[in-house]
DNA sequence: AGCGAAACTGATACCGGTGTCATGACGAGT
DNA sequence: ACTCGTCATGACACCGGTATCAGTTTCGCT
C-alpha cells in the first residue's frame, strides 16, 4: 500500500525470490541450467511483481540493442507505409522495436551516417527495402559491423537468408501475356528511370512475356518516364502521336499509368476502348480511377512481415515453418480489354 | 595501426585527455561548469578519435531514453506517413530516433499494453495523433508516468503546450462558403462517425460556413459515412434518388468523396456540371481523380514536425521562434464549380 | 559409503554512462 | 597573509542488467 511506484528491478525479484540475480536473469533468458523448482518460483514472482526487465540495461550487457531499424529512401510512401506495417505485424509482441529512418541514398555521406546510426544503437537488425536495398556498399557496411539485415529488392542480390525477392518481373511478364491474350500487338511501355533496379527487371519481365507469345517490345514503342504522374502524362502524349497508335500501354508504376489516363483524356482516347492500361504496384489510387486500372501487386505488407520474421528470433517460434512464396499478382480490372 | 575496430568509449577519450570520465560527460552535456581550455582540450580528443556517447548506457543513468514514440492508431495511412516524415524532419540530427508504434484503440488492453510499452522503452517523449488522441484515459496516463507528449487532434483537448490543433472546423467552414459562393443552395454533407472527433468538428464547421452565408445544413441532405469509400458510394446514391437532388456534396475525407465520383457516374451525373463534388484532406488521389477534386489539405507534415520540435530539446536552437500556424487550405481545382 | 561428473547457483566484475559529494585551486575582501 | 566563497575536477557509487568462474549440490555408479 505503501505505493512506491517504482518499477520491480531485477534485483527485487531476486530478493523476493531468495536467489541470486543472476539466477533471476537466467530465468529470463531462458537457460536451461535452472532447477525446475527454481524456475516456478522465479517466474511466479515475476508475474507477481509484473516485473520486465529493462531493455536499455540489458542490451548494454548484451552489446547489442533490441532495436530494429527500418532504413528506407522510398520514392513512393505507399510502398514504405506497407513494409514498416508487416514488419510491425511480425514485431508485435516480440519485445523488439522499431526504429524508422529515412535517408537520401544519393548522399555523399551516406555510409558515415549509416555507420554513426548502426553503431550508436547498436541496432540488433535492420531492413532495407528497395531501393536502399540495391546499394551494395550499404550491404558490406553491414557485414562489417556484424548487424542482420534483410534486403528487400526484385532480384536476388545476397544470400537467401539476407535477401527477399519480390519477382517483379514475373508480374510483369504476366502483365504482358494478359495483353497479348486480349490480342493486342501493338503493346507499349513506360518503364522507370534505369537506375531502378527494380525498373530494369520489371522491363525484363515484359519482355520475356512479350516473347512468349512471340511478340517483340517495338523501340518506338518503349518510353522511358520517371516513375512520376507528369513523366507518364508526357510519355503517354509521345505515344499517343505516334502514327500508329499503341492499342495498350503498360506502365511500371501506378503514377506514370495514372498519368496515361490523363493523356487519354485530354486526347479523347477512351479506356479501355481505344486503349488498355496496365499499371504496377495496385496503389489505393488503382481501383478508384474510373475505369478501375488492371495492375500488378505486390504483396509488400506479407514481404515486410517475411523480413521482420527472419530478423526476429523466435518470430516463428509456433508458426508453421512455410515460408509462403512472394509472387506478384495481376489484378484484372476494367481497363484492359479486348483489342478493338 | 593496430585496428582495434572497437567504438572509443568515455573512458578512452577520458584516459587520452587526462581528465576523468566525469569531465568528458560534463563537456557532452554542455555542463557550464567546465574551464575553456579543459573542454577545447577534450571536445578536440572527441573529434579525433570520432567519440559519440552510448544512449543505452547514458539512457541508463537517465533513466530515460532517447527515444520518440508515435502511438497511432489511424485509418488513414497517409496521415501516419505524413505525421511521421514530419516528425523526422524535425529529429534529423538531434540524437533521438522515432519508435513506431501502432495501436488498436478499442483494444480493452490498450492501457496496460501503452504503460507497458513506455516505462520498457522509458521514453522520452510521445506523440499522439488524432484518433488516439482523442483518449482521455491515455493523456491521463503519460501525466502520470511524467512522459512529455504531444497531442495532435481538431481540437484543443489538453494545454497548448501538449496538444497541436489542427482546426478542421475552419478548414470545412471555408469549404462551405467557397460552395455557397458558387451560388449552391442545396449543398448535402457526407460525415464520418461521429466517434470521430474530426468528424464532429468538421461538421461543426461546415454548419457555421453555412450560417455565415444564410443558409442551414437540411437533414435530409445530412448523411453519415463510415469515412470509408463503399460508404461514401452509398450515401451519394441516397442523396441523388432524392425528389430534390442537391446541387452540391461535401464530403468530410477523401475516400468518401472519391465514392462520390462513382455514384455519380453509375447515374450519369457529371462532376462539376450536375454536382459539385469537395472532400477533405486533399490525398493523392483527390488531384488524379477525373476532374481534379476540391478539398481541404490540412499541413500534416508541418504538424508533425511541429510536434517533433516541441518534444525534441534545442530542436528550436537556430531557428525562429515564430510557431508557423496549423491552418487548414481549401484546394480548389475543377470538381466545384457555379451552379448549373 | 565413496567418488567423479554434471547440474545448479552465486560473488564479483563489467557494460558505458551520470549523480553525489569531497577536495583542490583561485580570486576577492579584510 | 588569512579566510571565504566560487569554480573546477575527480573518486566512487550507482543505473539494471549479463559474463565469468568458482563453489556447492545432486546424481549415477562402483
Amino acid at each position: 500500500m505503501e505505493g512506491s511506484s517504482r518499477r520491480p528491478t531485477i534485483n527485487d525479484v531476486a530478493r523476493m525470490a531468495s536467489v541470486s540475480k543472476k539466477t533471476v536473469s537466467r530465468v529470463i533468458n531462458e537457460s536451461p541450467f535452472v532447477k525446475e523448482d527454481t524456475r516456478k518460483a522465479v517466474q511466479a514472482i515475476i508475474r507477481e511483481t509484473g516485473y520486465a526487465p529493462d531493455p536499455q540495461a540489458r542490451g548494454l550487457a548484451f552489446r547489442r540493442s533490441f532495436l530494429i531499424g527500418l532504413i528506407y529512401d522510398n520514392p513512393n510512401p505507399q510502398h514504405t507505409v506497407s513494409h514498416q506495417q508487416g514488419l510491425l505485424d511480425a514485431m508485435a509482441g516480440s519485445g523488439f522495436e522499431l526504429v524508422v529512418r529515412p535517408v537520401d541514398r544519393t548522399s555523399p555521406r551516406l555510409l558515415d551516417e549509416m555507420r554513426a546510426f548502426i553503431e550508436r544503437q547498436k541496432l540488433f537488425g535492420v531492413v532495407l527495402p528497395s531501393p536502399v536495398s540495391e546499394d551494395e556498399r550499404l550491404a558490406t557496411l553491414l557485414q562489417d559491423l556484424d548487424v542482420r539485415y534483410v534486403r528487400i529488392g526484385s532480384v536476388a542480390l545476397d544470400e537467401p537468408g539476407r535477401m527477399l525477392v519480390s519477382h517483379d518481373g514475373k508480374g510483369a511478364a504476366e502483365a504482358a501475356r494478359h495483353l497479348a491474350d486480349l490480342g493486342h500487338r501493338r503493346i507499349a511501355l513506360i518503364s522507370g528511370p534505369t537506375t531502378f533496379r527494380s525498373s530494369v527487371e520489371r522491363r525484363k519481365g515484359f519482355e520475356s512475356g512479350l516473347a512468349e507469345r512471340g511478340l517483340t517490345l517495338d523501340s518506338d514503342l518503349a518510353k522511358v518516364g520517371a516513375y512520376t504522374y507528369e513523366s507518364g502524362v508526357a510519355a503517354a502524349h509521345e505515344l499517343f502521336s505516334l502514327p500508329s497508335r499503341p492499342t495498350a500501354v503498360f506502365c511500371l508504376n501506378d503514377e506514370m499509368a495514372t498519368g496515361v489516363y490523363t493523356a487519354a483524356r485530354e486526347r479523347g482516347l477512351r479506356i479501355p476502348d481505344d486503349v488498355s492500361v496496365v499499371g504496377f504496384d495496385d496503389s489505393s489510387i488503382a481501383s478508384r480511377l474510373w475505369p478501375p486500372m488492371s495492375s500488378v501487386r505486390l504483396p509488400l505488407r506479407d514481404m515486410g512481415r517475411i523480413a521482420g520474421e527472419m530478423l526476429v528470433p523466435n518470430a516463428m517460434r509456433d508458426k508453421p515453418k512455410v515460408q509462403p512464396d512472394i509472387q506478384p499478382e495481376l489484378i484484372v480490372r476494367a481497363s484492359s480489354a479486348k483489342v478493338g
